[in-house]
Order: structure tokens, then C-alpha cells, then sequence
RNA sequence: GGGUCGGUGCCCGAGUGGCCAAAGGGAGCGGACUGUAAAUCCGUCGGUUACGCCUACGUAGGUUCGAAUCCUACCCGGCCCA
């Protein structure tokens, strides 16, 4: 009877990292665990081309299930994105074309798959809510769930109730989400053999609703775990970086290099819930990480822990190091010692941009070069941002007026631009067409 | 369908005929201080061939020497009524 062997400290290991806030009936899953493998899944909307930071813990999540012996289903929203879910929404979203949702499925299924383990002895699935949503007629839909569910239960949601009290409100579209969600659970329950739905604490109310619709149709009593949304001390959704980027983890997104900055930027209070919410460390060694940082925290070793460990995973072990060898350079010496190998390098993890030689001989070229080079998104900007003393060229400083000179190059062809203090970009100059 | 209130820059939000590229706040950006941190302070924050010009206050027209501000139509949203 022991299919397979589950690790009885899931439950606590996930309390440890912060990674619990709400549960159905706390001793009941607990029990529920413990009795043996569980069906689990974790829902991701094609929002867009790419996942983000936001879903990183459901992909980790699922994972942890996996590795101490659960099922793990990963679930595409091709339906429900669609929709979009109003929860955490303060404005209405716009509906995607099939075109746009195609696009952005296409983008997030690598990642689905990457995080979870599909062969061997207990492999993970992979389902996309189209499947069984898109058949189902609007009647059917109505009488087999809408049935079930009050529009008290449902007008009680804080996040309808807070687009309610707003001044946009909610469409009768957004406001059904939570149904198509709960239907989504009754059906992998009934046909997946799935018991139980994690999610950040925003889903809190489409989970419920899930758990209650399975007890009223089946009489099955089904499971719920939330953990806390990721938020920065300032209240603000995680998922950006210092520089206000959203943190993609596709690499067409925000490469790899910007990926691993975005981490090594945290802030110190942060960055033990964030080892222990977002990497597969043990929690003792987080504590070790933690407590060397604080014995020198200018080192910022324990960001540096982080910005690997996830650049890793997300990105693999290679660009990882890709990342770490540019950062190097670009937060080391001064340029100017840079050899040619290195800046090659450089080129391919920091932004890079491409121009004639010819405009080295032109008076006043520095403010359209720093413009044709995305340092400034328009001459106004590049040259507040030289007044500001903000650019410097291989580490000088630039003044207004200063003409960027072939003696200035660095092996003849390249330029370093800082803009502020942490925004590198290259510039290539080469013979030819400017681009 | 009727009534009513509203649609302002990245966001929030003042402005109700000229002094408005548009107060204030937030975010962002640059600087100082630091540790690629936090906090704090300073500056900046539509574009440009820069004391001029262009583009901007839901959309399209109109009144006016002059409109974000007035009028008309339309689009969109809130609330109330049917």
C-alpha cells in the first residue's frame, strides 16, 4: 500500500518559510498529507508572454509537492485568461483577442513545464482549462454551477466588494471569474483525482468557492492552502525591479543579467523571506546565509545567494554565471581595464547598441548617440541627464558639451556608458551602418 | 431609455476663459550620504533647431483676440430612476 513515499515535513517546512497564510481545516490537511500522496494544482493565467516573479512561488510550490511525494498539476488558464481575474484588480482588464492569448500560452508553457518534473515515478501533468471550459454550453454552465453558488457568497468577495465601492465597478464578465475557477477545481477533481488548490492569499475567495462547490456536488471535501502575496515593505506588489521593471522570467523579457541585478538589489530586510520563499535552500542554511550577511552586510552576500540561486533556476546555471561574471565587471574597477574578450562578453548581458565610426568625427554627437543608444529616451533627457552629472563615458564623468572621440574607445571599438550609478549600456563602433 | 455626476500628464488629483506645459502628492529619473541596502536631503520629471516653437487636459466640431475651462454632438464610466 505505500505507492510511494511522501516526506511528512512538508507541511512544516512550508509554515517555516513563510509560505502559509490561509488553509482549509489546518489539522484536517495536515492529516490529509500525512495519510499519503495528494493530488495538488496551481492555476496560471496567460496574462501576458511571459510569467513574472508573482508566479514563482506557485511554480515553486508545486514543486515542493512534488519532491516530497504529491502529484503536481499545473494548470494553463487558456479560459480563464480570457477573462481576466478581478481579484487584486482595481480596473476592469481588457479582454484578450485569441491571438494575443494564443501568443502569451505559447510563451508560458516552457516555464509551466521547467519548474515540474514530467517522467519518472511520479510525474507532474500539465492541463490547460480550455479543455473542459470550452465545451461546456452557457445552460449547462448555469445549471451546473451557477446553480450551486448564491450571489450572496460571491458579492461578499473583498475583490468584488472593492470594485464594487470604486467608481469603475465590475463587469458581469470578471465578476463570473471566480465561477470558471471553481469549476476548474470540481472538474480536476472529479476527473483528475485532485483534492487540493494552492495560490497566493488573493485567491483565497476563488478557492473556496471551489472547495464548497465540490462539497455541494460531490460531497467531497476538498483542500485549500494560501500564502502570503509577495509584497515589498512598501506595500507595493513584488515583481519589479529597482529600476521599475517588471521582473519576467522569460529571458526574451528581461535577460538574465538584469534578472540576477533586480535580486542583487533587494534590501536587507528582505532578503531572508525571500531566500526562504523562492529557493529550495533549507531553511537552516538560509539562516546561516542570513546571519553571515549581517556580520558584513556591505558584502551583500546574502543578495548575491539569492541573485544566483534564482538566476539558476530560472535561467540555469550558466547564464547564471553569466550574470554574476558581468556584474562583476560592471560594479568592479574602472573600465578602462577591461580587455576586449571581456567586453565581448559584456555585450551579450547588458544592453548593447551599434553606430557608425563616422559619428565620431561629428561636433555635438554626444547627446544623439546617448539617445540612438537607449541611454535617454529623447534629447531632452540625455541632456538633463549630463547637466545632473548622471552619464559618464569608460568612468569619466561627461560634461555638457563633451564630444565622444575615437581616442576615447576602448580597444578602438567600444564605449561604456553609466547612466546614474547601476544602468550599464555598451556602445560597438564599427565601420559601416549605423544601426 | 430618463436624470445626474464625472473622464486632466506614468498614477492619484487641483484647476472652471488669458498669469496653464497645467498646483499638490506618489512613482520614476539624476545627485549627496552609503553597502549595487534602508532612511534622509537636493534637483528633475512632454518634445524640440530651447527666453521661441510644437504637441497635450475622453473624441469631433463650434464660440472667442484667446478654451483644460463656454456651446453642440458623440464615446466611455459612476450613481439614481425606468
Amino acid at each position: 500500500m505505500r505507492a510511494m513515499s511522501i516526506d511528512p515535513r512538508l507541511f512544516d517546512d512550508l509554515a517555516a518559510r513563510g509560505l502559509v497564510q490561509d488553509t482549509t481545516d489546518r489539522a484536517g490537511l495536515q492529516a490529509r498529507l500525512a495519510e499519503g500522496p495528494i493530488t495538488v494544482y496551481c492555476g496560471f493565467d496567460p496574462t501576458a508572454a511571459s510569467l513574472h516573479v508573482g508566479n514563482l512561488i506557485g511554480l515553486l510550490t508545486l514543486r515542493r509537492f512534488q519532491n516530497a511525494g504529491h502529484r503536481a498539476l499545473s494548470l494553463a488558464g487558456g479560459a480563464t485568461g480570457m477573462i481576466g481575474d478581478p481579484s487584486g484588480k482595481s480596473a476592469e482588464r481588457s479582454l484578450l483577442d485569441d491571438a494575443a492569448l494564443e501568443a502569451n500560452l505559447a510563451g508560458i508553457m516552457p516555464t509551466l513545464r521547467q519548474f515540474l518534473d514530467f517522467e519518472g515515478a511520479n510525474p507532474a501533468t500539465l492541463v490547460d482549462n480550455r479543455t473542459w471550459t470550452s465545451p461546456v454550453t452557457m445552460l449547462e454552465f448555469l445549471r451546473d454551477v451557477g446553480k450551486h453558488v448564491t450571489i450572496n457568497q460571491m458579492v461578499a468577495k473583498e475583490s468584488v466588494k472593492a470594485r464594487m465601492a470604486g467608481e469603475e465597478g465590475i463587469s458581469y464578465t470578471e465578476f463570473s471569474y471566480m465561477l470558471l475557477q471553481a469549476n476548474d477545481f470540481l472538474w480536476l477533481y472529479e476527473h483528475e483525482g485532485c483534492e487540493m488548490q494552492v495560490g497566493g492569499s488573493d485567491q483565497w475567495g476563488n478557492i473556496a468557492l471551489g472547495v464548497d462547490l465540490i462539497r455541494r456536488k460531490t460531497g467531497g471535501k476538498a483542500q485549500a492552502l494560501t500564502w502570503p502575496l509577495l509584497l515589498k515593505p512598501d506595500g507595493t506588489k513584488y515583481g519589479k525591479t529597482a529600476g521599475g521593471e517588471t521582473m519576467w522570467l522569460n529571458a526574451a523579457h528581461l535577460s538574465p543579467y538584469r534578472f540576477y541585478q533586480g535580486w542583487m538589489q533587494v534590501e536587507d530586510s528582505e532578503v531572508r523571506r525571500l531566500l526562504l520563499q523562492l529557493t529550495f535552500l533549507e531553511v537552516a542554511d538560509v539562516d546561516i546565509a542570513v546571519a553571515a550577511h549581517a556580520g558584513e552586510p556591505h558584502k551583500r552576500s546574502a543578495q548575491r545567494l539569492l541573485a544566483e540561486e534564482l538566476t539558476a533556476l530560472v535561467h540555469g546555471p550558466a547564464a547564471a554565471r553569466s550574470a554574476r561574471e558581468a556584474s562583476e565587471v560592471v560594479f568592479g574597477g574602472p573600465p578602462d581595464e577591461l580587455d576586449d574578450a571581456t567586453l565581448e562578453t559584456l555585450a551579450a548581458e547588458v544592453p548593447t547598441s551599434r553606430h557608425s565610426r563616422a559619428v565620431l568625427d561629428e561636433p555635438g554627437n554626444l547627446v544623439p548617440v546617448l539617445v540612438a543608444a537607449g541611454v535617454a529616451s529623447s534629447r531632452s533627457e540625455a541632456g538633463r541627464l549630463i547637466g545632473q552629472n548622471g552619464i559618464s563615458v569608460n568612468g569619466q564623468r561627461v560634461e555638457a558639451g563633451t564630444d565622444l572621440h575615437r581616442a576615447a574607445l576602448l580597444h578602438d571599438r567600444w564605449c561604456l556608458v553609466r547612466r546614474g550609478r547601476k544602468a550599464m549600456y555598451l556602445l560597438r563602433f564599427d565601420d559601416g551602418s549605423e544601426s
